[in-house]
DNA sequence: CGTTAAATGCGAATGGGTCGCAAAAGCTCC
DNA sequence: GGAGCTTTTGCGACCCATTCGCATTTAACG
């Protein structure tokens, strides 16, 4: 393909044959740019959109597309190595994702400051646990979004007027 | 305005006088737009999108139009009178509206045959209750939604292919 | 009723995401 | 390690849900 790249870069064997297998198990290539954007992604610290990610890519090679990204989110989304996140939509529509490998939680979107905090408890496993056995359904992917307002915020709107009627108009 | 209504149609006393008071809090018209977006989502069974309650609205008074239906929910979630979903964007990108006033579920949608199952358990309430008091983050908003397989797509996937080899590519 | 700020209709614009196609690159098998 | 077949990519046009600016209309309050 059109890289000219050294595969080293910042994966290492373990990482890259991990990849390999999720990525061939079923008849997908692992191309340069699927390796390059799976590499951002787990490198990353916060959640990426569709076009931070294309961003970051463009800088190692400004020769990939947007489609392609688009593709290999849908993918990587297909194949559980990322989970898509709405975010409460405190940013428009566009989405965010993050890697799988980190351990599971549930995303509180402040309102007020935008901060996103993540969160977790054994609760929200038992809850999982609970909806399958009571209904009988399947989850493969599962998604808890609530917008407020954190700590910090909260504190400060005490001090000021009421939410009703700002909400209003 | 432009329409000439009786202002009966469906619409009792009680819940006028809830939702004037609602609406009217803070500023936000009770205009005869208004009153007849509430009443067709507050009278729908399942889940709007935006596009179908334009429709519906249109069947009422063609002359509504697309902005005023998408004024008009952004109004209605800010004064928590309806709820956004996104339903794992299980047919596109468009979001989904129900009315608050039926008792609190998350979503459960059938990645197969595209069902939405409404489910709760108390452990839900729980869940929101701690993530209060561990975090201090106050939730107005909070969606769950998961994705899967419905207990009868189950059966049948079953004695089909397995999930990996369709997931890849 | 008259006034005035808010809401509506309108159509153009935006923005995130998708598609069809020809060229390019992985994979497989020898 | 190259041929050959299949998947993927780049590309740009396209799609679709949603938003915007502005002139006109209307609800709400006096």
């Amino acid at each position: 393909m059109r890289m000219g790249r050294k595969s080293s870069e910042s994966m290492n064997g373990a990482n890259r044959s991990y990849l390999a297998q999720k990525l061939t198990k079923g008849g997908a290539r692992l191309t340069a740019q699927r390796k390059m954007l799976v590499e951002i992604i787990q490198n990353s610290t916060g959640h990426l959109d569709a076009a931070s990610l294309l961003r970051l890519a463009k800088r190692r090679d400004s020769r990939i597309h947007r489609a392609t990204v688009y593709r290999t989110l849908e993918l990587l989304k297909r194949l559980r190595l990322i989970d898509e996140l709405d975010l409460m939509h405190l940013e428009g529509e566009k989405h965010f994702y993050e890697p799988r490998t980190r351990s599971e939680h549930f995303h509180l979107a402040c309102f007020r400051c935008g901060k996103i905090l993540e969160h977790n408890t054994p609760t929200f496993e038992r809850l999982k646990k609970e909806i399958s056995e009571q209904t009988g359904f399947k989850i493969e992917v599962i998604r808890l979004e609530a917008g407020g307002q954190c700590e910090e915020c909260r504190a400060q709107a005490d001090s000021s007027q009421s939410d009703a009627s700002r909400a209003a108009r």
